[in-house]
DNA sequence: CAAATAGTGTCTTTAAGACACTATGCC
DNA sequence: GGCATAGTGTCTTAAAGACACTATTTG
C-alpha cells in the first residue's frame, strides 16, 4: 500500500478518498419460499434513487465500527434484531460511477437467518421480505441488482456442498423440514435416502429429541453443532482425511 | 446505503471518509515452489511499516481508476509488466486499527501468473518473489499476513476443485508439468491416471502439438480454452448436467 | 537395450441417485 | 385400518484412487 510517487504529498494523505459502505443480503425461507429483505430508500429528492428498493446498508461510522465484519453485523441487528447469523463476506463493489455522489465502493456481506416469527416486525413501511427470483426481476438502487445476483449465486453454489441451509431454519429441524429448505433454494426436488445419507455423514447435526409434524409420523429434532461454521460435503480430489486418530 | 439519521447531515457527506486501497496477492510457480510477490516498503519514517515486506498495492487513485478490477490490474501492471493473468477478487479487510493513519479498508485480489522468463525482471531491489511457507513465517506490514494466509487457504482450497494450477504455467504445457503444479501447489503427490482422466474429461484443454522434454518421450501440449474463466469439476450433488444435446 | 518419461487399462472404493420398502403417529 | 409422513435397504452409477502395464524418445 502507499506507493506515493509525488513527494510533495507523500503520507500526507490529502488525495481524495472514496465513500466507502457496507451492505448486507439478507436471506430466510418464509412460506417454502427462499426470500431477501429489501429496504425503501427515502424519499428526500437530495438522496440518490428516492424510493427505490435497495439492499439495507450505509456508510461505515468510523467512530463506531470497529471493523467491516462489525459493521455489518451492526446494520443487521438494526433491520433484523438479530444477534449471531451466519454472515459471511460477499465481495466488494466499487467504481467511479455506481453512486452518483462519487467514486464509492462497497463491501458486502451475506446472512442466513430463520423466518423471523412475526414476518411484520420486520417487514415495515421501509423494508420487506421479497421472493428472490421476483426482487431479481426488480430494478434496485445503485449497483445492487448486481450484487442481489452474485449473491443468490454464491448462496446457490455453496449449497452443493455446504450445509448453509441449516442456518435458514429456526431450531430445532427435522431432517424433511432441511430437505425442503435445499429444495427451495435449489429450485429443484432431492432424493429423500441420499440427502438423509448425506446429512448425518456430515456429522454436523446434534439430536435433539422428537419433534411432531401436522401429520403423519413425528420425526427427530436436530440443532446445528457448530453456528460458527458451515459443513464441507465431500468432494473431489479426497483431501486425506481419515479418522482422527487410529487406536494405539 | 446511507440511511442518514441525523437531519443536519442528510446527504452532505460530510462524515470522516476510510483510507481505500487495493492490494494483490500475486501467485507463481518457480522452480518447484510456489511463490508470492512481496514488495518493501519505503524506510522513510514518515510512512507506516517502513522497510517491512508487503503485498504490493496502494491507494486508490479516483482520478485513473474506473473500478476495483482496474485499480487492481493497473496495480499488477505496475509490478509485472503483465497485462491479462488470472484475476479475482479475494474479499476485504477493513478496521480502525489495521493501519496506523486512521480507519482503512483494503479490496484485497489475487492473481495467478505464469513464472517470468527473467525473474530478475519483476523481483527487483523493491520486490521479490518469496516462497509461500517462508512468506507465512515472515512478519508482514499491516495485516498482510493474515490476508495472505487467506489467499494461500482459498487458492489450496479451489485447487482441489478447479483448473487454476493451468493459469501458473507459461502456455503451451504438457499434462505431467500440470500435475507437478498441482503437487507444488497442494504440497501432496497425485495419481497420474485419475488426474489425467479428470484433465481431459473436464474439456478445458486444447491441444497445441506434441513438445520434446529434457529425457525420455515427448508430450502433448495444450493451451487452456477460455482463459476467463476457470473450469470446475464434477462434485457433490449432480447439478443436472447431461450432454448439451442428444442427437436428433 | 536400458533409462526415463508419457500415456493406458483394470480393479477397487466412495458417495450419489433411483426407487422400493418398512415404521410410526393420527384420524 | 387407512392415510400421511418418517426413515431404511438394495442396487446402480459416476468418478476418484491404486497400481500395473504399454508406448515413445534418447543415449
Amino acid at each position: 500500500m502507499a506507493t506515493i510517487k509525488t513527494p510533495a504529498r507523500a503520507s500526507a494523505l490529502h488525495f481524495e478518498r472514496p465513500l466507502v459502505t457496507v451492505d448486507v443480503v439478507i436471506f430466510t425461507v418464509i412460506e417454502q419460499q427462499l426470500k431477501v429483505l429489501l429496504v425503501h430508500r427515502p424519499e428526500t429528492a437530495s438522496d440518490p434513487f428516492p424510493g427505490s428498493l435497495a439492499l439495507p446498508g450505509g456508510f461505515i461510522d468510523v467512530a463506531v465500527d470497529a471493523s467491516l465484519h462489525d459493521c455489518a453485523l451492526r446494520k443487521l441487528g438494526e433491520k433484523t434484531g438479530l444477534e449471531a447469523p451466519y454472515l459471511e463476506q460477499l465481495g466488494s463493489w466499487g467504481s467511479a460511477t455506481r453512486d452518483p455522489r462519487g467514486w464509492s465502493a462497497t463491501h458486502v456481506y451475506f446472512a442466513l437467518v430463520p423466518a423471523p416469527e412475526d414476518t411484520d416486525a420486520t417487514a415495515s413501511a421501509t423494508s420487506q421480505w421479497l421472493e428472490v427470483g421476483t426482487a431479481l426481476r426488480t430494478h434496485l438502487a445503485f449497483d445492487h441488482s448486481e450484487i442481489l445476483a452474485g449473491a443468490v449465486e454464491r448462496l446457490r453454489a455453496k449449497v452443493e456442498y455446504t450445509s448453509l441451509p441449516a442456518f435458514l431454519l429456526p431450531e430445532p429441524f427435522t431432517l424433511p423440514q432441511l430437505q425442503r429448505t435445499y429444495e427451495v433454494v435449489l429450485g429443484r426436488p432431492m432424493d429423500k435416502s441420499a440427502f438423509r445419507k448425506r446429512m448425518l455423514d456430515a456429522q454436523f447435526l446434534a439430536e435433539e429429541g422428537a419433534i411432531a409434524g401436522d401429520a403423519g409420523r413425528s420425526a427427530m429434532g436436530y440443532r446445528i453443532r457448530d453456528r460458527e461454521r458451515a459443513a464441507v460435503f465431500p468432494r473431489t480430489f479426497r483431501s486425506v482425511e481419515g479418522p482422527s486418530l487410529a487406536s494405539s
